[in-house]
DNA sequence: CGTATCTATTGACAAACGTCAATCGAACTG
DNA sequence: CAGTTCGATTGACGTTTGTCAATAGATACG
């Protein structure tokens, strides 16, 4: 079996015309691979995708002040890192007092996670 | 049920000390944060995960002049984001005379895939 | 009321990013 | 060989990112 009989473009374009059509589409449309790829992005750190990490395998909701310390990274930086993922729309938090507890929110991380499988 | 039983901190702490330990850590050691945020990192522009959508779902390997006409950049900006593809290591190509045939290497998606699903 | 604690916000900065126009290099065509 | 085509690279640009120090705001404690 020979691959090359797939590969489409046996020669040079002519004139100015470009080499090739498309022959193959994207199965996504533009609003799924925004949607898809702003979580992406959101999980393209270290330090977020493991902040998701521990908040999604934690059944409760954890406190900031238990986050800080698994991460060599002043408090500000994490906190800014928290509100990245909560714009995103993958965790959510809730105020209790003068403490602020984070949560997945499991169903934003679904589109992505099929389409990845 | 009460679900405030599960927030650790009750009450601030007195003296100079830290409100709290961490009562739960992560499941993933820095290298595979490390690894899986590189991957992400890559498919978090929409245009980047397009492009691994046609190219996963396209069987044999689809060359550069057919991507090209299917999004709203210029060819160096094309060139550029499939060079992040490859540098992430989720794409690689293949020169055949005047073209370039690209096609995913699906190995790299599964540990980001696995840890999502 | 004053002070301490916890978290979020602001401002600053260097690095990385996304984009384009222009150019380069390799390879094919005539 | 001369010209053309495809793709990658370079250089420039404005924007976004990750980080920290400093500060603000809200709440609790004494």
């Amino acid at each position: 079996m020979s691959p090359e009989l797939t590969l489409t473009p046996k020669q040079k374009s002519p004139n100015g015309q470009p080499c090739c059509e498309p022959v193959v589409y994207p199965d996504v449309d533009r609003a799924e691979a925004e949607r898809m790829s702003a979580i992406a992005k959101a999980l393209g750190d270290p330090i977020r995708l493991t902040l998701v990490d521990v908040l999604r395998k934690h059944a409760g909701k954890v406190c900031v002040c238990e986050l800080v310390p698994l991460f060599d990274v002043s408090q500000s930086t994490l906190s800014h890192h928290l509100k990245k993922l909560r714009d995103a729309g993958i965790v959510d938090s809730e105020r209790k007092g003068l403490w602020a507890y984070y949560y997945v929110n499991p169903e934003e991380l679904e589109e992505l996670s099929a389409w990845l499988s």
